[in-house]
DNA sequence: TTTAATAGTAACTACATTAGTTACGTATGA
DNA sequence: TCATACGTAACTAATGTAGTTACTATTAAA
């Protein structure tokens, strides 16, 4: 949803309101200004309160990211989360695999996280 | 937690029932049954009803990859899923966003999968 | 100065997902 | 025949998220 609204953003190049923004993604207007509320703390989008307000992208849509974005509002950092069970001291396994497992998975969600950093929001847009 | 579970089958060598299991992930043997019937489903594991049953690897810990058990395991297919807001028709982006985006997505996935599928089991497992 | 429009946010409801648990049926080796 | 173990249904509890309402704070424009 946050591509999809920083996409239109870019699209529109101009100031939107909240609710301009929920109509296209048929959503109401709290969850767009939520969801925009990351992003503008993520420096990514620019919030103007007040009458004649709205957001706007505070970059342009060549210098920001799909990596950007997914920082911006994935809260969980995990692609893949571990499980939270408490180990079991006697058991080896239980005390060592969790380490061994999220080395091969950071190393892999290092490698995803390069391929959305090579994607901008404007080769997203050119194709709307 | 799947892996967890694998790891401890390859590093034990043999037969163990979910009540043991389920100790060392400090859970319950009927969580510990669900998923390996998941995994038994995939072909990962052998299963073994009745008195003196259990689990076991279906196959040796250096043919299994973390892919094998992430795919038997994860119901979302999507590693990072699109919005399913119905789309606003008057919108072109709301109607093209998501093929423009999940072409990215896709792409970015494939390349994270591949590299789950060159960690082994017992890449894990030499690790304990 | 007043008004209207707009974002920020708290509080609540509804819904879906998941883990854990209990209970019981089914299968099978001893 | 029986004890043991998996398969699974059904339920509870906890969690997370979207949506909604309502209110406050802010700001441009009349």
């Amino acid at each position: 949803m946050a591509v999809h609204i920083m996409t239109l953003l870019a699209y529109l190049g101009e100031k939107a309101t909240s609710e301009v923004l929920a109509e296209t993604v048929n959503t109401n207007p709290v969850v767009i200004r939520r969801l925009l509320g990351e992003l503008a703390h993520a420096g990514l989008v620019r919030t103007e309160r007040g009458k004649s307000g709205g957001f706007s992208l505070a970059r342009t849509a060549k210098t920001i990211s799909l990596l950007d974005i997914y920082r911006a509002v994935m809260s969980d950092t995990e692609l893949v989360p571990l499980h939270e069970n408490p180990e079991n001291h006697k058991c080896p396994v239980s005390c060592k695999v969790r380490g061994a497992l999220s080395a091969h998975l950071d190393r892999a969600q290092g490698i995803y996280e390069r391929e959305l950093q090579k994607v901008m929001l404007a080769d997203i847009e050119k194709n709307m």
